[in-house]
DNA sequence: GAGTTTGAAACT
DNA sequence: CAGTTTCAAACTC
């Protein structure tokens, strides 16, 4: 029924010819030549300009590491494609989103956001999005489209002031408190905090009282009272 | 690989 | 604010 769908961020009809990226992924030659409008507050990190600060390799390791958990044994089974050279290579290829190295967040393979909303974990936790991503074509979340993702990003901030903090986005889990009304917890209602479903388990941290969890088993614990794993 | 389930984001 | 829809990931098969 009613109808208009991509047009948020401004985003024309037009842009059809974006391709590929650039050779070069991410690196600005010069951040602070991109001028931003003076209105926007410059909180932190990737408030403008994503990327512009590495997280070098000091990401925490999440007790549940997302898949790399170790190359030989996984949730799903290592998916060798068998193509070329030698299948001795246990390079495990990405089967979903990981971070190869250590950097880049989770890769995403939006369709429908065009990477610009924070249904996208890159552009959600600052970050461009890159070739590893399975977005395509979709995607205006590269630097191609600054004008574009600055413009998204400032939407949602004046929304949410803190919409792009850099301890709001760690892992999906607030754990800040800058305002009264900043408080970010699951709402897991059939997976018990058991699964990687839940924003808390996934991150690796047990839940709280900011969640509203309901039979909450997150075996990272869970500060809930009343659920059986209180305090494990 | 397709199909289902899930909970957050987005929308009304 | 709550109800609904949309979304992409997690999960299942
Ligand atoms: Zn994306
Ligand atoms: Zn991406
Ligand atoms: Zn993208
Ligand atoms: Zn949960
Ligand atoms: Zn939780
Ligand atoms: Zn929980």
């Amino acid at each position: 029924m009613t109808s208009n769908d991509n047009r948020e961020a401004g985003i024309g009809d037009d842009h059809s010819n974006m391709s590929n990226f650039h050779e070069s992924p991410v690196f600005f030659a010069d951040p602070s030549a991109i001028e931003i409008n003076s209105d926007i507050e410059y909180s932190n990190w990737n408030d403008d300009i994503p990327y512009l600060n590495f997280q070098s390799n000091e990401e925490i390791q999440n007790p549940n590491d997302p898949e790399v958990v170790s190359l030989g044994v996984s949730t799903n089974e290592i998916n060798n494609d068998g193509n070329s050279s030698g299948s001795t290579k246990r390079k495990r290829k990405k089967s979903r989103v990981e971070n190869e190295n250590n950097s880049s967040p989770r890769r995403c393979n939006c369709k429908k956001s065009q990477c610009l909303k924070l249904y996208c974990e890159c552009f959600a936790s600052g970050a461009f999005c890159n070739e590893e991503c399975g977005c395509g074509e979709n995607c205006f979340n590269n630097p191609r489209y600054l004008d574009t993702v600055v413009a998204a990003k400032q939407k949602l901030k004046t929304k949410k002031s803190s919409a792009f903090d850099r301890e709001n986005v760690r892992e999906g889990v607030t754990t800040t408190k800058t305002s009264s009304t900043e408080r970010r917890g699951c709402n897991c209602k059939n997976s018990e905090c058991r699964q990687k479903y839940c924003k808390c388990f996934q991150a690796g941290v047990a839940c709280t009282e900011a969640c509203n969890c309901q039979g909450c088993q997150n075996p990272c614990g869970t500060a809930c009272p009343g659920n059986s794993n209180y305090q494990q």
